[in-house]
DNA sequence: GTCTATATGTTGATAGAC
DNA sequence: GTCTATCAACATATAGAC
């Protein structure tokens, strides 16, 4: 891999903003190279190829969507202060990068096969030993009576869900429901601190979650 | 159009699988064909463009997709049965047609200009009517000192969110979490009532929820 | 490092025989 | 209605000059 020069950032620059739009299919490599002003030659000089451009982009997304939130999960704060954590890092994270989730999603399923590879252990965040440390966590704050039993696995869900799902379907918000521009931003900051209030209404309510299977 | 014949339906068939696998962009007519067991020259006979085909298919999907949740939170049943139905509906719908909400999804992100005209006033469904509706049955359900006050909008989406989500992050859990197929079905099939029942305790809560803007 | 020119392979779409 | 053969456009990638 070449060393970071000034043509290298305007080429990744540029690649993020085309392959987010468009994905890898979708993505021309002329369409990048005019977007960083150069010519598609010097895309090859740099990055060999489409898929390795590509796959550039796409782990540099990867990292910026689940790690942070494994290792927050599975830190030592308290289940109040990971909610309340996690909603604010994606709050801010999807405002500064709304396409982010959209893209991860799909190239997961548009290019199966060359990211498999990268998704394995060398990967930061550690999910097993998350889950095992949330299990903890919640037996003992049941036994203290402060919120009902549940699944770790669900929890987790819930709250990327909650937090996230909003950004995903904007298109649909905006076509669908006339949302502009304007009335999401206004509608994500509030949801910012009304998640982690739903969340955690919800955990301390008195219907018995599903028991969480032998893990 | 064509009427009904055999050839169109194993044309539609083979289109539906080949473009919620891999999208417009990423679509082969000559796939298609081949999944249909005809040639490239009889797909255009019966739709004169890959665009066209597209279309038809992703209207089917958009409208198994939102009418009918639209419909029953609309509808006159009590808003703990709506919770309820909703979520039984999108179990069934997703275990059923995994890769429709990413389709959806992707289209409108992928396909922005051709699709925007179908989804005017002409498509079924009437999202206002229904915010309205559920505005006044929330607002009679927190005087009678149910359910805590909370925005329409954050609900809907807090119901989709959590019963959709779990269906578009499949890829990152199966090869992020290592969960295998048997393992997403029960997961799916438990929340198929937990959903629910966390909705149902989080509305019930003590933490003030933000107040709905003026709609 | 950066360019122009070109090779090589796909792909959507059509012409025309049956 | 269904097929074979083919066109025209485009996209990735490389060769080679500067």
């Amino acid at each position: 891999m070449p060393h970071d020069s000034a043509t290298e950032i305007r080429i990744l620059d540029a690649a993020r903003k085309v392959f987010y739009q468009k994905g890898f299919g979708g993505a021309r490599m002329d369409e990048i190279a005019q977007e960083a002003g150069i010519n598609k030659a010097l895309l090859h000089y740099y990055f060999r190829s489409k898929q390795q451009l590509f796959e550039h982009i796409f782990n540099e997304a990867y990292d910026r969507f689940l790690p942070e939130m494994i290792r927050v999960l599975g830190s030592e704060a308290s289940l109040e202060e990971k909610i309340r954590s996690i909603s604010l890092y994606y709050h801010n994270l999807l405002t500064e990068n709304p396409l982010l989730p959209i893209f991860v999603l799909k190239s997961l399923q548009e290019n199966p096969d060359a990211l498999a590879l990268r998704l394995g252990a060398d990967r930061p965040g550690n999910p097993a030993r998350m889950v095992g440390m949330l299990m903890r966590q919640i037996g003992e704050a049941v036994e203290e009576g402060k919120y009902k039993a549940m699944d770790p696995q669900n929890l987790i869900i819930n709250i990327i869900a909650l937090n996230v799902f909003p950004f995903i379907i904007r298109p649909v918000l905006s076509r669908m429901m006339g949302m502009k521009d304007e009335d999401f931003i206004t509608f994500a900051d509030m949801r910012k601190t009304a998640v982690p209030n739903f969340i955690l209404d919800a955990i301390k309510g008195d219907t018995p979650d599903a028991l969480p299977p032998q893990v």
